[in-house]
DNA sequence: AGTCTACATGTAGTCTCTCTATATGTAGGC
DNA sequence: GCCTACATATAGAGAGACTACATGTAGACT
């Protein structure tokens, strides 16, 4: 199901899923299994190595808790991740366009 | 205009434009230009180690020739290349769908 | 008691591709 | 003579996603 396409846009997706609640690196991972409809199953070498990333640039920060005795390291977005999303946003639309347009053939007018 | 979210996209849009005409690389560069309407300015240093591989792997097959002077090496795709073309554009459809779906949270029904 | 699966995080090393920078050479205009 | 467009090519850097491994708890099933 995914090649190594996803390069240059965990990013946004990581970002994207934390918009609106902060989530831990395993519930992350099932939020995008399942946003995807099963379609992206990102290993876990992926996530936490990313999501460490976009702590250490100021995009997200973390804070510890212990859940039924196992513990999370819960995410949250930071006012410069949300800001950074805005432009992986925009910048999908953009990549989109771009390439769509190479490879579907149609639409002369 | 680009970052390396280009990655592992490469080959579609190689494939792609040689799909309807050989072309040579420079033309190649020209015609990605184009049809991108600007956005997708790649460098030269990206667009011949690629088709260079893609020949490799049997998806194209070149020749040599000269025209006012200059040598060109004339890229066209094989019936594998072809082929590889139509699981490209199948699998950008479903990459796009996935990440879509996780950054653009809208439409529930 | 032992095993298995789901939950949960993490790192080391590999792989592969894109990019930067550089090299080389022709043709034509100024 | 110089500059720009045309045309191809390679070496090396850089980065991020993947594989594989390491570690540990909780709960269910046998």
């Amino acid at each position: 199901m995914n090649t190594d396409a996803l390069r240059g846009h965990m990013d946004a997706l990581l970002l994207s899923v934390l918009e609106h609640e902060p989530l831990h690196g395993y519930a992350i991972i099932e939020a995008l299994q399942e946003r995807s409809g099963g379609a992206l199953t990102v290993p876990t070498g992926t996530v936490y190595p990313a999501l460490r990333r976009l702590e250490r640039v100021g995009h997200l920060d973390s804070e510890w808790a212990t859940v039924g005795g196992r513990k999370r390291r819960t995410y949250r977005l930071t006012p410069a991740g949300r800001a950074a999303l805005a432009g992986e946003r925009s910048a999908w639309r953009a990549f989109t366009t771009a390439i769509g347009s190479v490879l579907e053939p149609h639409r002369t007018s």
